[in-house]
DNA sequence: TATGAATGAGGCTTCATTCAT
DNA sequence: AATGAATGAAGCCTCATTCAT
């Protein structure tokens, strides 16, 4: 290879990372912009100019705004399914509790992002012009659900879980966490009840344990 | 009182009574554009459309948009703490499970009107011109969370629950009913699982047991 | 005449009263809100409330919003008039500025509402459907000047005015207490400089005195 | 500096040229606008239509309407502060009737223009988004009365002008030309009386000779 | 006769997206 | 490739006037 060529070669990765650089950029604004000023408030505008670039060259990354918004949620979710994936191999090395630990953790690690996506998500639901990146989202939960699947068959294998169906588990666990966020940004219960911490222990602990075999009623 | 004056005061009666069928028809066909097309695309147009009146008409009722959402909540939020009163009742009548089971079913007998007073809520939560609805609003929320102070914590005397502190117990509660709603609504879960009838039983079995004393690690 | 049609007659006569007496209360409460609120935050509806009626009342009374402000200029053009002929017919009397004086005291007593008049008349001037009280305005204003005129001329005659057309004095005297007027509502001089009254004092003494014979340059 | 840059520089100025044009465009023509049909009578529709421009484009320049309606203002404003220091320093060049023949002319010149900005301003008044406009707009309007306090208080000392606080005087000159102004445009005098060029005349001519020492009674 | 609920034209403003430079 | 000025559809709200009761 000559000199020239690796010259340009390099060349064209250098421009290649800046352009992704800058396309990370515009992301991390958006959720700052998002997280600070609320779904509604944020416009391409303000993102451009918070990633200190113009108008146009957003849409050079992406075609629509909601392709930013969307994005958003697939970074997210792709970081709950590795969290969620180190907890379910912590689960198979003896702890059975890890999985549950390691989900709720992730999800009220920041629960404000979490509200974010979901309603970033509900927002997006049928938008026509998202349907890769849905397709791609619902994969990403898809392989998720497919290892906790295993995992939590193998539990009840075990007699850890009760014999239901195995998404009933986790996708209790789901709603439990889900919840468990909304309360953190209830503003009534927030002035009501203070500090939401002791709280969140106490739900947790619900989560580890409900399901567990001999606690439900009527099975 | 002269036949002329009866009439008359029939009349001015039958007037208003219109005028408050016309306002309720106005929040009956919010409702179903909302629940129909989402909260962001429902205006006052398509609403006053909807319910075959003038735009201008619907003014006459609302001081603003904001006002007809805020509404549906305030009336979502009292039919929830009415059912609720009753479970509390008959929990006061020896069935502890009941108050859990009334707040469950009440919030997910209809998850879609559930989920869109949450969105709403949310949307309105920072709108200058609803702070007395808003106290209204927290009002109804604040009467209901005293009740059930008042209940769980004979039941934490009674060694029926956990002793923690009382509101651990309703808004753990209140998390997991509000994360079932959320999983009848997500698109990927329904597609994968499809019915999702005996799941929300088995959650619902969880809301009912969950923090029962002896059922939690480490307190 | 009969008791019974003296009892009808006095009835009807009750009645115009009453109804006279109600459009007086409409203009009232109008002026009212206009000098309060500004000519352009009062509604018809503000007018029908403040004068304790219905809105459809108001249109009983008069055929459209604006007929209500012609007739408030009406009315204070016709006070004014009113005013100017005493101090013409003191200036007959023997006292050369009794008009002058009377027609600065006449609008300066009460700036609000000449200026109210002045913005009502503006904004009313091209209304086609005020053809016949715009023309009312202007004979009440033609008889005025035409009393004017000949005073003025007797003055000019006399040697105490200059020479020129009659209406080149008092139009000017109109201009002055015109400005004087809108002096008293400039913001930015009130604040710098504070009370007016002397102001005012100056303003109309010269306005007493100019035109005078003797004054003028180059004439 | 290479062609390229400089070109490039070039093309930037250009285009800030064109904005800038564009800018004073929307302002002609809504200015236009406003003489030709009434304070009450234009749109922001009309006048980006006007200006060949889409209704979007005007708040590219204009944070609001009322911001496009300032501006007219403050550049009026501009002008004739300009002018009267022009008068100004003719006054201090041995003129002393030259400061209110500059300020009676610039304001008379172009009579529609002038009651147009006192419309406005008194429609603006109150308008809380426009403090800082207004507060730029007194600012203009203290550095002219400045400079005329010093300019009076020589004539003052120099005895030509009877001795009261400076601003008399040319608050009377400002309530003379505002009261002028006026004139020009009430109908029922153009009417009756025709042709107002000598008026003003005569009116200037008391402008310049008013308040001159010796005229006055009761000082 | 008095009422006031109903109307809807019309005003201002926002913002995602395009495209000429 | 990057820019940001331009666009215009779409949304919310006001208020003079009408008309059925």
């Amino acid at each position: 290879m000559s000199v020239f060529s690796t010259d340009s070669t390099g060349k064209i990765r250098e421009k290649k990372k800046r352009f992704l650089d800058r396309e990370q950029r515009i992301i991390d604004k958006a959720l700052e912009l998002l997280l600070r000023d609320g779904v509604d408030r944020v416009t391409v505008a303000a993102i451009a100019e918070a990633a200190d670039i113009g108008k146009g060259t957003v849409y050079k990354h992406f075609q629509s705004k909601s392709e930013i918004l969307i994005r958003i949620i697939l970074d997210y979710q792709s970081q709950i399914a590795a969290n969620l994936q180190k907890g379910i191999e912590a689960t198979e090395e003896g702890d059975p509790g890890a999985t549950v630990k390691a989900y709720f953790n992730s999800r009220l690690s920041n629960p404000a992002l979490d509200r974010l996506a979901s309603q970033l998500e509900l927002r997006l639901d049928d938008d026509a012009n998202l349907v890769d990146q849905m397709q791609q989202l619902r994969e990403v939960r898809r392989a998720a659900t497919e290892n906790l699947n295993q995992m939590v068959a193998k539990l009840i294998e075990r007699g850890v879980l009760e014999d239901v169906p195995p998404h009933y588990h986790y996708l209790a666990c789901w709603a439990l966490s889900q919840g468990a966020v909304d309360l953190c940004f209830d503003k009534g219960f927030r002035e009501q009840f203070g500090d939401m911490d002791e709280l969140l222990k106490f739900i947790i602990n619900i989560g580890a344990t409900m399901g567990n075999k001999g606690q439900l009623r009527d099975l």
